[in-house]
RNA sequence: GGGCGGUUAGCUCAGCUGGUUAGAGCGCCUGCCUUACAAGCAGGAGGUCGCAGGUUCGAGUCCUGCACUGCCCACCA
């Protein structure tokens, strides 16, 4: 591979190549682990996409969180599973195409339901693998030789078997009940597909009169209702039993108008006293409290509607109309009789359609419902135990308070795209059997005519199941005992109930007894886990992501931000660093480009460090091969039975030379000690800032600085020492790519191949070894050392600016020290203090006394450096800065002596406190003299304030 | 009606279990095309951590109240 990179990075150049090259050399299918394997497992599903999806903000930031995790899990050595797939997405994808369809002029009912289906195979042939070929883009380290659909045969046999079982054990049942039913899909749909918006509607007031109550006076009631048009299947007048306003009316009845149809007046506990005139007007047919009050008192059912929500013949003369042209004719007449007394603005609060925003009608009709308590209370029991454990942890509180005011959940569909479900009405008897395959005969009276109940599966019945379907349920398979439980769901908030809730009651019911392999459950770090039929172990919750003004993005706002399109501008690496350095558990994230902007700019210095090395590669004619790094194995993949990948740093043959190597050894240690502590607990954005850091802040600006004098030698001498700098110089940085790949894939990969000229050790640095710290390598002294020589460097480029020096005068500095071995310190660091192109020292003197009193001068704890230059200092400015300084150093020294004269402090604080303050104090007193001398000083050369 | 989160530099955000001098990026100002990088380098200005109390030797961090703001959940006509 050719060392000569362009100037400047090109993400697109690189980034589709090596997607596909990924994809092709198949790097992360996952065959089947065999029998006695006994490396850790770690496993994922992603949350399947809808066929009819676009890559979205969320979508991105939920799959490079999924990445960066799956490819640290693979690179540590575990057995790395990544499932992926996408879901048929009922309402959805049938609206998709019914919308298509309309273009034609057509209906799906046109078509009839075997042809619409086909129609909806042929759309998602065509454009549902969208979203799939966007993910590649992402590098999402899938294992695609495993991507399923929700309506494969697999899953759907599977969706019939745990239908049939869940009826068999009593948990599904049939019945007429009161649904949510959207009038625009024409189906019903669950409550958490139900929206509610707050609008400023109306209350109207509608007296109905009361039958035989005195033969000289009319009597009224009155009742309030937001949805006057229901009064047309009013089948009772609702009041409290201890309402006393009412009492003498008990057992009367009311002649509903508009409809003239008499009704009880009944007692009960669904008229409150204290709301309106505490007379209600029950309509069990449309509303859900109507319906159960209904119920108790045996009350007939009208129901005035059909699945349009238009009247229909039951409404009289207003059968036709839409529930809305008949809400106003109905207040017309009703005012026009002087039945209607008041209208009041009203806010209500609207339950619209999730999908169609249309708003939805509560309707009565014949649906199938889950029996929900039981799997409940094993799924309430699963979390509450630490079986399976929410991160962020406030959102345990939120599903559990969730899964204990849980309802049965109406699973049927009236839709024609789904599983259908798996029940057949006999023609004759009207018996309904369930069952896995269609029956031939009714089992009642052996009629032969069946028809299949038309009815299809709520879509999140069957994603519900995908943890334990893809893995080969019903059947027991090694899959299973390999993969199951999951170890992670990664996720939005958004459908934590949808999704993951249901996945825990289905896993938890369905696997129950299910054993993990004991031998991968233990090496993956579950062994104090005892119940392995949860459907993963853990779940992390992510942030939202908000468009820059923190609005919530959405096509009817329009300010959907598009992340193939920033991709396209700035590259998928620094898209994915953004996401990642932008997540900090708990808190949404307001996207926004200036920072997607920045890390482009990361990318490029990754690059043009990349090229720096490579250019002295390159002069220096050194190879970088397996030779070269000395038995760390920290670059293979741990061969079957090893359970972890050898430790270290990976860095190997790394030679302690000089200060700046031991430094920055000690340096990567740490942060590798913190990336891999962050990415353990999902702090993605610290494990990102902390790579960043390093190898802008330390990596280039430091190290890459100071090794210059040693790369650059002089042709035709002794180049060794220039060897060894370019042998630290490579190894740290193929140790810093691995690092940083799982963040940033592309631009690791295409550097760290290039490293091997063509000859990698391995197909990707994906399957390379993710660095480990070695504690051995803290290296505290470096550290302090290094400190005080960027802390001199520092300050002679402070002043140099201060003064104004031309940068290219060099300038000769003496430097007074306090303690012998910290100029001893400064003795050894002096080629690279000479080196320093900033500071641009051209020689370095220890003079005895303090340098405080000098123009030009400045004061640390450790030293004083004087920075010799003929020109004159701007007095006013200087005693200006110096005066600040003194103010800050004052008011730090009397917080400083008021906590050490503090008896309570000194003797509570703990030690290490307690000593820092003291020492700070012994710094401070010191600094504080040395700037009232530079002031003083000041003071005799220039002219008072 | 309940529950949960946010409020830190001009902007966008870090700051884990309370501990010495509150950080970063962008923007801004000054100076540099220094032989990896102007998507860069060096230097600089900028914060009473929303308000008011409290706990503590010590509070951006814990508690209470308030203000503003966002989100979720809820079958009260």
């Amino acid at each position: 591979m050719p060392h000569d990179l362009p100037k400047s990075y090109e993400p697109g150049a690189i980034e589709t190549r090596w997607a596909d090259y990924w994809i092709k050399e198949k790097l992360f299918s996952v065959p089947t682990p065999p029998l006695g394997e006994t490396r850790p497992v770690f496993t994922l599903l992603l949350p399947p996409p809808n066929v009819t999806g676009r890559l979205h903000m969320g979508h991105m930031l939920n799959q490079t969180q999924m990445d960066i995790i799956v490819r640290w899990h693979r690179m540590r050595g575990f057995i790395t599973l990544w499932l992926p797939g996408t879901d048929h997405a009922g309402i959805a994808t049938q609206m998709m195409v019914e919308r298509d369809l309309a273009k034609e002029g057509k209906k799906r009912r046109d078509l009839g339901r075997e042809k619409f289906i086909e129609r909806v195979w042929e759309w998602k042939k065509l454009y549902g693998g969208a979203i799939l070929d966007q993910m590649k883009r992402l590098g999402a380290s899938v294992d695609w030789d495993r991507e399923y659909f929700t309506m494969d045969e697999n899953l759907s046999r599977a969706v019939r078997e745990v239908f049939v079982r869940l009826y068999e054990e009593g948990l599904i049942y049939r019945g007429k009940y009161i649904v949510n039913w959207c009038p625009r899909c024409e189906t019903a749909i669950s409550d958490l597909e139900v929206k509610h918006e707050e609008v400023a509607g109306k209350l109207w007031e509608i007296r109905y009169p009361v039958i035989g109550a005195s033969s000289e006076k009319l009597e009224f009631i009155t009742v309030a209702t937001t949805r006057p048009e229901t009064m047309l299947g009013d089948t009772a007048i609702a009041v409290n039993a201890k309402d006393e306003r009412y009492t003498h009316l008990h057992g009367k009845k009311v002649l509903l108008p508009l409809m003239n149809r008499e009704i009880p007046i009944i007692t009960d506990e669904l008229a409150q006293p204290e709301f309106g005139t505490g007379a209600v007007k029950v309509t069990p047919a449309h509303d859900p409290n109507d319906f159960k009050a209904g119920q108790r008192h045996n009350l007939p059912q009208i129901d005035i509607m059909d699945e349009h929500a238009h009247m229909n013949q039951n409404a009289g003369a207003y059968a036709g109309l839409d529930r809305y042209e008949a809400r106003k004719r109905i207040l017309a007449d009703l005012r026009e009789q002087g039945f209607l007394v008041a209208e009041k603005d009203y806010a209500l609060s609207l339950g619209k359609c999730d999908r169609c925003g249309t708003v939805v009608e509560p309707r009565l009709s014949e649906q199938w419902f889950i029996k929900i308590q039981p799997l409940a209370r094993k799924a309430i029991e699963a979390v509450e135990s630490g079986e399976i454990t929410i991160v962020p942890e406030n959102y345990k509180q939120i599903y559990l308070n969730w899964m204990n005011n849980i309802y049965d959940w109406c699973i049927s569909r009236q839709l024609w795209w789904g599983h259908r479900i798996p029940a057949w009405t006999c023609d004759q008897c009207k018996h309904v059997i369930v069952a896995r395959e269609e029956p031939l005969t009714c089992p009642k009276c052996g009629n032969t005519k069946l028809e299949q109940v038309s009815d299809v599966l709520d879509t999140w019945f069957s994603s519900g199941l995908l943890p334990f379907t893809t893995l080969g349920w019903p059947e027991k398979t090694r899959d299973q005992a390999v993969f199951y439980p999951t170890t992670l769901l990664i996720t939005a908030y958004e459908i934590l109930f949808f999704w993951v809730a249901r996945m825990i009651m289905f896993g938890c019911h369905f696997m129950q007894g299910h054993e993990q392999d004991p031998a991968i459950k233990k090496a993956s770090g579950w062994a104090d886990k005892k119940n392995d039929s949860v459907p993963f172990r853990q779940v992390y919750i992510h942030a939202l992501v908000r468009d820059a003004d923190r609005q919530k993005m959405s096509k009817t706002k329009g300010n959907v931000i598009d992340p193939l399109e920033i991709i396209e501008r700035f590259g998928t690496d620094a898209t994915r660093f953004t996401l990642a350095a932008m997540a900090a558990p708990g808190t949404d994230i307001a996207f926004n480009e200036s920072r997607t902007e920045g890390y482009r700019a990361f990318a490029n210095k990754i690059w043009n460090a990349a090229r720096f090395m490579f250019m002295n590669v390159d002069r220096l004619g050194f190879v970088w091969a397996n030779s070269t790094r000395v038995g760390t194995g920290a670059f293979a993949r741990p061969a079957q039975g090893e359970a972890r990948p050898q430790g270290g740093t990976g860095i190997a043959a790394f030679t302690l030379s000089s200060l700046e190597d031991r430094w920055i050894l000690s340096r990567f240690n740490r942060v590798t000690k913190e990336v891999n502590d962050a990415l353990a607990s999902y702090r993605f954005h610290e494990a990102a800032n902390r790579i960043y850091d390093f190898f802008w802040g330390e990596f280039c600006d430091w190290y890459i600085e100071l090794i210059k004098p040693r790369l650059n030698f002089e042709e035709g001498s002794d180049n060794s020492p220039a060897r060894i700098a370019c042998a630290n110089l490579v190894n740290l940085f193929d140790a810093s790519l691995r690092l940083l790949h799982p963040v940033m894939p592309f631009i690791t990969e295409e550097i760290w191949q290039a490293m091997y000229e063509g000859n990698p050790p391995l197909k990707s640095i994906a399957l390379a070894a993710y660095p480990q710290a070695d504690e051995n390598q803290f290296d505290l002294n470096a550290e302090t050392e290094m400190a005080i020589l960027q802390d001199l460097i520092v300050n002679v480029r402070n002043v140099r600016a201060e003064l104004k020096v031309e940068p290219k005068a060099k300038v000769p500095i003496e430097v007074f020290v306090h303690e012998p071995e910290i100029r001893k310190m400064i003795e050894r660091s002096l080629a690279a203090i000479l080196s320093d192109r900033s500071a641009n020292v051209e020689k370095v003197s220890f003079v005895d006394g303090s340098l405080a009193k000098q123009a030009g001068a400045r004061s640390t704890a450790r030293f004083d450096v004087h920075v010799i230059y003929e020109k004159k200092i701007d007095v006013v400015v200087e005693r200006e800065r110096l005066n600040k300084e003194l103010e800050k150093l004052e008011k730090e020294f009397a917080n400083n002596q008021r906590q050490l004269g503090n008896e309570q402090f000194l003797a509570k604080a703990p030690e290490k406190v307690v000593e820092g303050l003291r020492r700070r104090a012994q710094e401070l007193i010191g600094l504080r003299e040395k700037i009232k001398n530079q002031l003083r000083s000041l003071n005799g050369t220039g002219p008072d304030i």
